[in-house]
DNA sequence: CGTGCTGATGTTAACGTCAACATGGACGAC
DNA sequence: GTCGTCCATGTTGACGTTAACATCAGCACG
């Protein structure tokens, strides 16, 4: 029996069924009041017997919407972005909404915009942006209908709300932790430029060494990945000068590490490393790697409810949505040699 | 203007705007031949004048499907399932269809039918199930209306097409490369029962050990995560019989590497290490872990494209897919102690 | 015992698209 | 010149659902 075939039952099988009309079956199918309950009771057993399911894409046509979104994100296997969509993904089902999956391999204007358009196509109700890029300005983005969107980033230039992690405290907090110890100044491997979060941390990082009247070491660039906080780490343990580095995420702060212990230099003995993230593995790391961790799954249950209470209400972007983030020392960050 | 009363333009307006029928409009979007190139030219710039987009619900309402898929996955921020889900995605756009996400909190059979129910309702084309957990018996998933499906695992006991890495191979190899090295023989840290990639790597690691001839140490099942394998480490690192462990993936791979450094046991001096997967953070682990390397992104691109061929040619599940694995030899492992 | 109201249920039409059939003009063959 | 054919284009209706309106029975009130 070929699969193409087959539909499923719709109303009017099941309104046959229970010998009323179509329009009572609906009523029933969408909770509404003013039905009888012996008929209520009579559609709902039509519906099981008939195994009736509603045709969501009849509904999204004659509704306008579809009880979805979409989610338009680059870089999915990044630990930071999977952990958001699961947190986004949870929060979207259990309002019983779904998702649609929009990655785009580049974060450019031309690829968000395509998949916006195809969203909208999609007849979703509103659409989370995950791309960390500021190279997408606001004003590039052509939002086709009023569609309802949210933004996980920590750029002030866009108008739509806007969630993200509280950058600057976090990496505040690290830094400060590594001056309390002792350290003279701190070192910094910073994310790529393009990042906004990596330009907060960075910003933050050298505001907290100014603040305390210390001087502001060269930046190392990095690109979060575990090789680039190698290189980076093989130039810094170079140079004896250095016992304390801020690495903006946890992955360049492991990459760090290899070059220290290639270099024999010990940590935390001879030098401090603190990350950012809090990866499941980072508690694992030699030695245990002190970070700032972040709640990924906050961000995404914050964006979910945002963009909701835009769909329902028609309200325009409320304040930013900023979630804070908690120092956790383990045992890669102790005071300087002597 | 509220968001809610818009909606996009529809093949009416175009022909109205084109001067010619709603049916005339439907062929150009299908990109249908028998239309005048002239007539074509002026729909094409109506289209673009008004700013049209099909309407993908009306298109799945006519058509039945929605050129889309959807995916049942648990434990998404899991290193090899957003990966492969990436995969997945990047197929599945390229192929121009879009993807609905459903996340299940636990993979028990109640969970998996209403997601399979849900994307029913959504009027997919196919579903991937993406759930390592050998509980799912095939028997039990109802499978709404003869939906194509391919699930990614490596159980036989599905009748859909299955995909999935070869990781008996891949164990084999992992403790084929740690006896040639000369260790007697090797542990091993299991992942959970429920899965059947730990079930297969353990199997084939005992086949491996007894094919050649060595004793077969007790197993230690952990749960995937580092701390698993930190706990499990703590006994091994304590038994100075133990001079090879083979890890059934890298996370508790890290685990054991830190169990061993706290025990002051040197590695690979006094014990090697090979783990399963090769994250992207295992090369810059401590010492950098010999692994085996799987592609999920093979993974993910043959189950979208053993689900499109049952999508288009209504075909029964055809032999299951095996993705051959990689031993990547790193610092992790050497020759036992003299 | 009519009048007006309430609440359950039915009827109609429309959402946007496209398959199926209908129309009508151009052109070649006899 | 007449017929048949082919091709571009138009018309109609249906996919499943639901808002809006219509109907009708029951019931309270003067």
């Amino acid at each position: 029996m070929p699969a193409s075939a087959r539909r499923g039952p719709s109303m009017a099988d099941v309104a046959r069924e229970a010998g009323v009309s179509g329009q009572t079956v609906s009523r029933v199918a969408n909770g509404k009041t003013n039905v009888d309950d012996a008929t209520r009771e009579r559609v709902l057993a039509a519906m099981r017997r008939v195994g009736y399911r509603p045709n969501s894409a009849a509904r999204a046509l004659r509704n306008g919407k579809f009880r979805s979104i979409g989610v338009i994100i680059s870089a999915l296997p990044t630990f930071g972005n999977s952990r958001t969509l699961d947190a986004i993904a949870a929060a979207v089902v259990a309002e019983g909404f779904s998702i649609i999956l929009m990655p785009v391999t580049r974060p450019t204007q031309g690829e968000v915009t395509g998949a916006f358009g195809k969203l909208n196509e999609q007849s979703v109700d509103g659409v989370v942006i995950l791309i960390e890029q500021h190279q997408l300005d606001q004003s590039e983005i052509e939002l086709p209908h009023g569609l309802p969107v949210v933004v996980i980033d920590s750029s002030a230039r866009y108008d739509y709300p806007v969630v993200d992690t509280d950058q600057a405290d976090g990496a505040a907090q690290a830094t400060r932790h590594l001056l309390d110890l002792g350290h003279r100044t701190v070192w910094h491997i910073a994310g790529p430029p393009q990042s906004y979060a990596a330009e907060r941390r960075r910003k933050s990082w050298q505001a907290t060494l100014e603040g305390a009247g210390r001087e502001v070491p060269p930046v190392s660039t990095g690109d979060w990945t575990p090789e680039s906080g190698y290189r980076a780490g093989q130039r810094l343990a170079a140079d004896p000068a250095v016992t304390a580095v801020f690495a903006a995420n946890d992955q360049m702060a492991l990459g760090l590490l290899r070059a220290l212990h290639e270099a024999g230099r010990s940590v935390p003995g001879e030098v401090s490393v603190v990350g950012f993230d809090d990866m499941d593995e980072s508690a694992c790391f030699w030695p245990p790697l002190t970070t700032i961790r972040q709640s990924f799954e906050a961000v995404g249950r914050h964006a979910v409810a945002a963009l909701l209470a835009e769909i329902a209400a028609d309200v325009e972007a409320g304040a930013p949505v900023t979630v804070p983030t908690e120092l956790v020392v383990r045992a890669s960050t102790a005071p300087p040699p002597e």
